[in-house]
DNA sequence: GGAACACATGGAACTTCGCCATTTTATCTA
DNA sequence: TAGATAAAATGGCGAAGTTCCATGTGTTCC
């Protein structure tokens, strides 16, 4: 019993003639007639009447019909599942993420995948870079938007947002009435940063800044998340360093000023295992490809 | 493509080993990897992601697998529908029944059927016995519920009912003194029948009965069906001639009398074409001889 | 009653499916 | 590091099944 079967039978029971219906399925009468009565043999009913002349469905033929049509229906829509998965269309992605994309760009990205690939099933986990970088490794995660470097060969990485980062400071902080701020003007003042974890390329190009200077800067805290850094500015007890996203959680008590010539580069970047077959993977790349250049 | 494909993938997806899947298919290896990847290339998805030593399905391929098993599930159920409607089970029967015939036999036939039988739709049609017989040949029903002869050599008839009929007169009529009556009595007796449509063979039967005596019977009034036999003749027009099962239609005005040593056969036949091969009316016809002959 | 139509039958050719033997590659182990 | 083992892929061959062509047979229509 073969699909074959199925088709040819539908054929015949439509037009009730086996050389019209040999006609459409674009072979000759006589190996139809055979097929037709092997199938009949084969699940012991008999499908047609047929007295040399003409031709009509039996009893069993006549409920067996919609049935058959259901199986040609199911087979079709079998493939074009299959075919849509692979398009991309149905899937699961799981996405990882460092809370300071929640800022800006993450919340803009779902919402027009979820327009465009509506049966794409999204799962979220914010993770530090470090922990994105071995979910990636460990296929927990489809997708990583960290802030690199990465340092896996295994992980392709592409910038999508090139921002910069700000000084955050108390409103009323002597340095909060200057424009711009100068690096000498940092000489002593007590910092605030997010650890080293959150955001390994934005710490470590901080303490880069002052290699040209005589003086290395004072970091009294260390936050776990950027809120907190902006909290802890507010409550006086330093200047923070943080994205200029950040600049949207909007707190009245705190002002955020760049330093003059040394510009701070945020870099946040999509990472995914290069061997990732997810089909849904390739659309999200593409897509937030796109919607960065779009905005550029 | 063909149903042995979606077959294959299913046993491979659920082995995930190409060659544990090719024993339980009763094959090798070789064509059952072959086959596999004919059936990808065709429907342009890989299904499987295999490295030489481990098989795993693809995101594709786990969405093509329920859908892979609901082919196969709907093929047995299209097969199965088939043999169901060819063993009878469900179908439609279309039943043509004289009106004496409710007044006992039909309405148990009917109940038992429809029990054992709930998937077939049965319709019901009161017709005249030449009227069935004309449906029969005409294809318009499968079954006749009627008194013969039928007089066509395409129908096949069997006696269900081989009852008797009886005479039924006004409970104050002279007669109905008498335990029997003899037929010496019913000369210048008023009769009222049935037409001759109604039941030929009852007409007749009674009219012969005449033969061996010097009288032909009166009849004074026909009818186009039994239960108006029996309003007249409580009404004390004449007295009726009546199938036994009549005395089912209660009149406390009439009662029912036989005729000493000649009794009227009154036969009710099940009627079906020789050709027809509606598998329900089979199974409708043993169904009704077991009832009757169990009743006896 | 003959012609035309339509399904069935029989035999030949081609396709393709499955088996066997072998190759390739990945993983495990010494 | 290298050999052993396991598992999928590849290639050639035989067999089975499908298709085509030619023909047979029974119906229907003129």
């Amino acid at each position: 019993m073969e699909l074959r079967h199925f088709i040819y039978f539908i054929t015949v029971a439509e037009e009730l003639h086996f050389g019209r219906a040999a006609t459409r399925l674009q072979m000759t009468q006589p190996p139809l007639s055979k097929q037709i009565q092997q199938f009949e043999e084969e699940i012991g009913v008999a499908l047609f009447k047929r007295n040399k002349r003409h031709v009509e469905l039996t009893t069993a033929g006549e409920f067996f019909l919609p049935e058959a049509r259901e199986v040609v229906a199911q087979v079709h829509q079998a493939v074009d599942t299959a075919q849509r998965a692979h398009r991309g269309e149905f899937g699961r992605l799981v996405i990882g993420f460092v809370g300071s994309a929640t800022y800006d760009i993450l919340p803009s990205i779902i919402r027009e995948y979820r327009r465009i690939f509506p049966h794409v099933s999204i799962k979220l986990h914010e993770l530090s870079t470090p922990d994105q970088v071995a979910a990636l490794l460990g296929d927990r995660i489809d997708i990583g938007l960290l802030h690199p470097p990465v340092g896996s060969s295994l992980i392709e990485t592409t910038p999508i947002e090139r921002g910069y980062a700000a000084l955050s400071l108390p409103k009323n902080h002597p340095l909060a009435k200057k424009e711009k701020i100068q690096i000498e003007d940092l000489r002593d003042v007590p910092f605030i940063l997010a650890s080293r974890d959150i955001w390994p390329g934005l710490y470590d190009e901080f303490l880069s800044l002052f290699k040209n200077v005589d003086f290395t800067p004072k970091i009294v805290q260390e936050a776990t998340e950027y809120q907190m850094v902006v909290g802890l500015v507010s409550a006086g007890i330093g200047v923070g360093v943080v994205p200029a996203t950040a600049e949207k959680l909007f707190n009245l008590e705190v002002v955020y000023r760049d330093i003059d010539h040394y510009p701070l580069k945020a870099v946040l970047s999509l990472a995914y295992l290069k061997r990732n077959t997810n089909p849904a993977l390739k659309n999200f790349v593409s897509l937030t490809k796109r919607i960065c250049s779009d905005e550029r």
